[in-house]
DNA sequence: GAAAAAATTTAACAAATGATAAAAAATGAA
DNA sequence: TTCATTTTTTATCATTTGTTAAATTTTTTC
């Protein structure tokens, strides 16, 4: 996917702008099992992504994964990027992945110089902001397997490519829950 | 709470932004019960508390509330700030309410014309972020009884000043699971 | 302050999900 | 292909949470 399509997704920005971010942007490819971010350190980065698959795990006791991101989304530390401060997160390639790297200081001072990229980043904020909402009303609302259900209807290439664990802790259950829910469907 | 409190704990705007911004709000009040925002529509206003304590809950075949705000916060139905659709939250006034009034087009016009109005906008749906993201990370680690327990640490007001059944919407939980984790901890 | 209404707790049983272990299936490496 | 490893499923039992109904407590209204 063309940066200048991922950029124009998330808000249409004069030409004039887009080339400014686009300067700030490089290419990078990292192979699947990569840990393109860790938790507790504060990143300096974030990445869009052009090609690949990515998910976003917190490790406690178990690890959870949380997030996935594929072909134009943008993978970054929230903690990092919002506070300047150690993140929670740390992110694993699940496949090989070609990126869009942007330095979040650069990022920073565009904010400040620009109009048009400050919305840009306020788009950005808030279009996450709907989906992690919206995900957080699907858990209180919704059953296990209903959330699979849905999963499966929105988003039916993940479960082609990401593993039942992932998939099983994603929607906050254990993979032998995620078993019996499949199970129960046939 | 003081309008410019409010505002520049969001963001510190330089004093020119903060008048601007100001110059658009209005303050208006409300009783207790009152539905300050509704369901399935476009809401063109944005509060801040300046007092008081509101919920935001989803009706489906239940009331799912999923979401407090007291003194400071900000009220918005967040698909009609975002993206001018019709939200799926209504807003309830837990108690007497005084608010700042701000028009979301206003808002939308001060975005495009002011850098540090389109950053404070910015921060503000940042944070929001990673509050809603740390909920939803809350929800799949732990069980009911810890969030119980984590609410009453963060928040322990909110027990104060919430009745149980909401406390438990919010939770994730029924009222009668509330109540026995509850006893359990005695 | 008494009656009515609303909120909270308790109890009993049902359903969903977790934990552990083992079996089966799929994937990857030699 | 074949063997080893990883992933997924199945089975069993334990725990958590839900459902319904009734009892108790608190709040509101007259």
């Amino acid at each position: 996917m063309d940066i200048s399509t991922i950029l124009d997704n998330i808000y249409k920005l004069p030409e004039q702008s887009r080339l400014t971010l686009q300067n700030n942007i490089t290419e990078i490819a990292f192979q699947k099992g990569h840990i393109l971010l860790k938790a507790n350190k504060v990143e300096s980065n974030i990445y869009l992504i052009k090609k690949g698959l990515v998910r976003a795990f917190v490790d406690r006791d178990n690890e959870v994964t949380f997030w996935f991101g594929k072909e134009g989304e943008t993978i970054l530390s929230m903690k990092s990027y919002v506070e300047e401060q150690p993140g929670y997160e740390s992110i694993e390639l699940l496949e090989d992945c070609e990126l869009y790297e942007l330095k979040t200081e650069n990022l920073r001072k565009l904010f400040e110089q620009d109009v048009h990229i400050a919305n840009w980043g306020r788009k950005f904020a808030e279009k996450e902001l709907i989906k992690t909402e919206e995900r957080l009303i699907s858990k209180q609302f919704k059953n296990a397997s209903e959330r699979y259900l849905e999963l499966m209807k929105d988003h039916p290439e993940l479960l082609q490519r990401v593993q039942l664990g992932h998939i099983a802790s994603y929607l906050g259950i254990t993979q032998v829950s995620l078993s019996r829910i499949r199970a129960e469907l046939k």
